[in-house]
DNA sequence: GATCAGCTTGACGTTTACGTAAAGTAGACC
DNA sequence: GGTCTACTTTACGTAAACGTCAAGCTGATC
């Protein structure tokens, strides 16, 4: 099931540099995961297919807010059923900003387009469904309120 | 990508039995499959995880309006990144009335509340894309102006 | 009656998205 | 300096959802 729980991702830990305007904030793997409830592995394997790149301090992997927006941005497209290739596909999108070429403009735009019509089939989709768990509460109820009457007849 | 194809689904091909009221469609596998764009292997699994139940006539299957309704919630799910062992479940929940029992009324009415909490947070995710893509776009058609302007500037 | 399209059942292969175990490193604390 | 804890890489394992043969049956048509 496309998990319902999602975490409110905001963590007080690592503190401000001396001196520093904004707070710079700075995750380790293990923060990160337990903060959207992933294991390290799983963002490790995000990061082997493109959709995080976090910074390096010798050996170890250091993520800031970019690599924390980006997370949330992953695991919002896994619950709308979207591949993590698909993903990584919208997140080039997100910061390619193409400033140069026009071609390469309209043919962003065209992919929107397809993405827009993707959710607005969901959209579609979830309304259906929602309709359909409803007819099912209601027959439930219905059930329900059936035994009661039974009894209350006694 | 969550498919945005989504079928008509209505083919008129199989005949009335005569002297039948209503038309009692039936479907071969492969006709079945054209309509809803996928492989006759892949409803042979449905079939086989426990989605489809289609009649048998000696080897080859048959499949009714109640198969073709299972198929269509079946690819719907998919679209909203439901497992098929959870639209198994959904479908269970959709045609087990359960008159009798009360604890499994309400067990069920507990399902469905899960089920209605994930649908709410497909909502809301699909609504923040929806921000997002019309960000990018945005950006995108700024670019495009900026473009034409200069073009214009000649 | 041969051929052909469309159905059938295995059975093994493939992709995606991780899990899990092994073996090593690096900083913090006693 | 030993011990933890949390990180690292490498590598093999796995579940889900089919794809892809192979080999055979079946009804229609030439």
């Amino acid at each position: 099931m496309p998990d319902a729980t999602q975490p409110t991702a905001d963590v007080a830990h690592s503190a401000a540099a001396p001196g520093e305007g904004r707070p710079r904030r700075r995750y380790t793997i293990g923060e990160l995961a337990k903060v959207f409830e992933v294991t390290p592995r799983t963002i490790r394997f995000y990061e082997q297919e493109g959709l995080l790149q976090p910074e390096r301090r010798g050996q170890t992997r250091i993520y800031h807010e970019k690599d924390r927006v980006r997370l949330k941005l992953t695991l919002r497209g896994k619950r709308l059923g979207f591949s993590l290739a698909e993903i990584r596909e919208v997140i080039q999108l997100y910061d390619n900003a193409p400033d140069g070429d026009e071609r390469q403009l309209r043919l962003m735009l065209d992919i929107l387009a397809d993405k827009r019509a993707a959710m607005q089939q969901q959209l579609e989709d979830i309304r259906i469904l929602q309709n359909e768990l409803d007819d099912v509460e209601a027959r439930c109820q219905e059930s329900l309120a059936a035994l009661t009457r039974q009894r209350n007849k006694d």
